[in-house]
DNA sequence: ACCTGAACACCGTTCAAGT
DNA sequence: ACCTGAACACCGTTCAAGT
């Protein structure tokens, strides 16, 4: 645990998941390999073994990097509110950092961000009247849904309404008459999505804000104002 | 495409991806390399590209193995039954082949099940009054819940809520004092977690309830009838 | 205290042969 | 038509040595 005696070690961890970041960004989990990150810091691969133990010790400190970009929910919006921002907040940093999104629950060690943003979360809803239960019930709910969007929108042709309405009408022109009238429901709505486009955003905040509608009727009553004020 | 000519072929083709579903279940998709799966079948490795042109489409097969094993949605129980039991069959097959979580909707060649499924989903929103743009909503909404949920459920400490309760309890314990002084609120729910156990399946069940709650809201009131009846 | 080079036990896959 | 062996360009990581 000589994690903290000079200042310049501490600084070189920093610079190594940085760029271990920025590999990842571009060129994905698969080709974030300890040599390649090693060679991108212009260093010999095992260099890197001086600052972390190993590739799962890297990988835990990415991720409390993004954990850290995630916006803590703020009790002073409200819990609906707060929950919607904090919940987009975390959808665009998986936009940011695709290859998080498998990894971002599944760390053994959790680190000071991660544990900073649950603890956030679960102060946020006891303050704002939920109990126990129900509390656990919300982060359930709101996170299963962020990650899972964000797990399909990682694989998706993405970008714009107009590009994945192209992107839907090619796939179209592509198939087989023979197979279209194997699945002329999904034939059906794929042909609809190649008209109007596909707006993530817009999909993501509808089912957001269902899933926030059904909190709602989940809240005692008892905590009926909804403006904080403990 | 010499895909059908000999029967002999098509069923040694099963049998890799058989074999393949065994050893991912079993060892993890970082324990399924070809070396592994060829030793398995008892095989030298490249006897393997014989059967499949590459890992990629071994993959492929093994995903729509899974989409074989979810139970297609089924008009004669009411949408709101039916999308119910379709999401529970995709959640079990999703913690039968935990490995195939992050895999099921990044496919860029979906498999005849995969197909078939999403087609039978379609068909059955849109028998049951659906509009295109709601029932692009719903499947949205009740995917992204169940990968999510899936996601979460793969990594944690599985098993009974007596289990889940007593891992609790040993984390709590583990914990520094000045790191629970930290996060107050989260040593609070993972204390009550210690002691009630956590309850994976009712959970599911709860965030699942709760947006079928909430699309029943978006549904047209002109087709209020909920039995089918086309 | 940090970096290096050689080595080990793995990968997926190609290519040229074997039967 | 199917299987094999050797080889190539990769992995993460250990170990002994260098400065």
């Amino acid at each position: 645990m000589s994690r903290d005696d000079p200042p310049r070690q501490t600084l070189r961890v920093d610079r190594v998941v940085t760029t271990a970041l920025d590999v990842a960004d571009r060129d994905g989990l698969d080709g974030l390999s300890m040599r390649a990150l090693a060679q991108t810091l212009g260093v010999v691969p095992m260099a890197l073994y001086k600052h972390v133990a190993n590739k799962d010790e890297l990988l835990d400190g990415m991720v409390d990097r993004v954990w850290a970009e995630v916006q803590a929910p703020d009790p002073a919006l409200g819990w609906r509110e707060a929950m919607r921002r904090r919940s987009v907040s975390l959808r665009d940093a998986l936009r940011r950092h695709r290859w998080a999104v498998g990894l971002m629950e599944s760390r053994m060690r959790p680190g000071p961000a991660n544990l900073a943003q649950h603890d956030a979360m679960m102060g946020c809803l006891g303050r704002s009247g939920f109990s126990f239960r129900t509390t656990v019930h919300v982060t359930s709910a709101l996170d299963a849904y962020v990650y899972g969007f964000a797990l399909q929108e990682k694989s998706l042709p993405f970008g714009t309404p107009e590009e994945s309405g192209e992107a839907a009408a090619q796939k179209l022109e592509a198939t087989p008459p023979e197979l279209a009238a194997m699945f002329p429901h999904l034939i059906e709505v794929v042909s609809e999505l190649a008209k109007a486009g596909y707006d993530y955003d817009e999909e993501f905040l509808t089912g957001l804000d269902l899933i926030l509608d059904g909190v709602e009727r989940l809240r005692p009553e008892w905590a009926s104002a909804d403006r904080p004020g403990e």
